[in-house]
DNA sequence: CCATCTTATTGACACTTCGCCAATAGTGCT
DNA sequence: AGCACTATTGGCGAAGTGTCAATAAGATGG
């Protein structure tokens, strides 16, 4: 029962061991909220002495900040696709993407964007919020105004940003809307931002 | 500096004590993540054995959810009024109610629906979604919806529920939006739902 | 192949917070 | 005044966290 690596001790390349441990860190944190994720069971399952935990990564806080790193990076690059067409072509095309990134990594990404027992916090937000700003200026980009957006408009689009990040918790959570449905409403309502509120500011 | 009142015991009714504690502990969850209180805090606040805070409310957890309880019972009411009129019109009233309870009760509000610090907790999260249950219905029947909604209705306002909370905290705490540019969002956006998304499913 | 040096890793200590419970002492009643 | 009820206290034990000197794994040089 007990692993042979256990028995005796390990000594790896800094980079290598941290990685290790964060891969754990990211397992845990993402099925579990932050309250109820002790650095003894991250360390437990890593194989390693608790201590060495907070050697790599300081605090439990700063722990759980690479961990929301890591997870909100994914729907980032997603967004740099750029489509063509008129715009709901572009619309539907960057809903779609949206929602097969939010699908694909559904666990992590519902714990990062629910910040799974950490909202609140200074540090935490602070990093949700810039990975909100890279998607609201996707966002932008996609409907075409993208180019040097007022203030205004990335508050707005951060908005749309927040109604789409709830309606896939709606979606993936509860189970009571279909793919279509949920594409359908993100959809017609950023038509709508675009068409009847973008343009008058 | 020593409160002459701490220097005796003094004896308090159940309920007078409960209702004491618990205005307490609004205070210190409303303007801090719940990380950062402890029972401590709020008993030395309250003037009170530590250990009583938790004869009253049990845990620290229970305790934090009749807080949020508390938080979010005020918005709830707030739905009941009904107003009559064409659709925009019933639009602006719900929106603009909705926006005066916001900003009325800001701190405690934003810290409830954020969750200051306990979101991804089982119990917590079901505390919210009723709340944010109760004004999906109200905003249904705002629309001359209410009558026997379907699930899949009743999910959709959900999700504009949150488009709602997400664009109110926006508002609050970021200060690049207007008062005026956040309802024109909200009631575009509901309009929109109305006529162009309810209405297939 | 052994001695040495670097540093990844450990284990324990101090501190904080939380839940629990027997002991204590207000407060009304007889 | 004395008594009974129970609101209230204070301390104990468990769990978690951050820190740091001590340890040993593995590379390096002779």
């Amino acid at each position: 029962m007990v692993r042979v690596e256990s028995m005796r001790r390990r000594r790896l390349e800094p980079d290598a061991r941290r990685e290790q441990i964060l891969s754990v860190a990211i397992r845990h944190f993402g099925s579990r909220p932050y309250a109820e994720v002790s650095t003894t069971d991250v360390a437990r399952d890593a194989g390693v002495a608790r201590g060495l935990v907070n050697h790599y990564f300081g605090t439990k806080k700063d722990l759980y900040l690479a961990v929301v790193r890591v997870m909100l990076t994914v729907p980032e690059v997603a967004l740099e696709q750029l489509p063509d067409g008129d715009l709901p072509e572009r619309v539907d095309s960057i809903v779609g993407y949206f929602l097969d990134v939010v699908s694909r990594h559904s666990t992590s990404w519902l714990a990062a964007t629910g910040a799974g027992g950490m909202a609140g916090d200074a540090e935490v937000n602070q990093v949700i919020a810039e990975a909100v700003d890279v998607a609201a200026a996707g966002v932008l980009r996609a409907v075409g105004m993208g180019d040097d957006p007022s203030p205004v408009l990335r508050a707005m689009c951060r908005s749309y940003v927040g109604l789409a990040i709830w309606t896939a918790q709606e979606w993936l959570q509860r189970g009571v809307l279909t793919r279509q449905q949920v594409h359908a409403l993100l959809a017609t309502s950023l038509i709508a931002l675009v068409e009847r509120v973008f343009p008058v500011h």
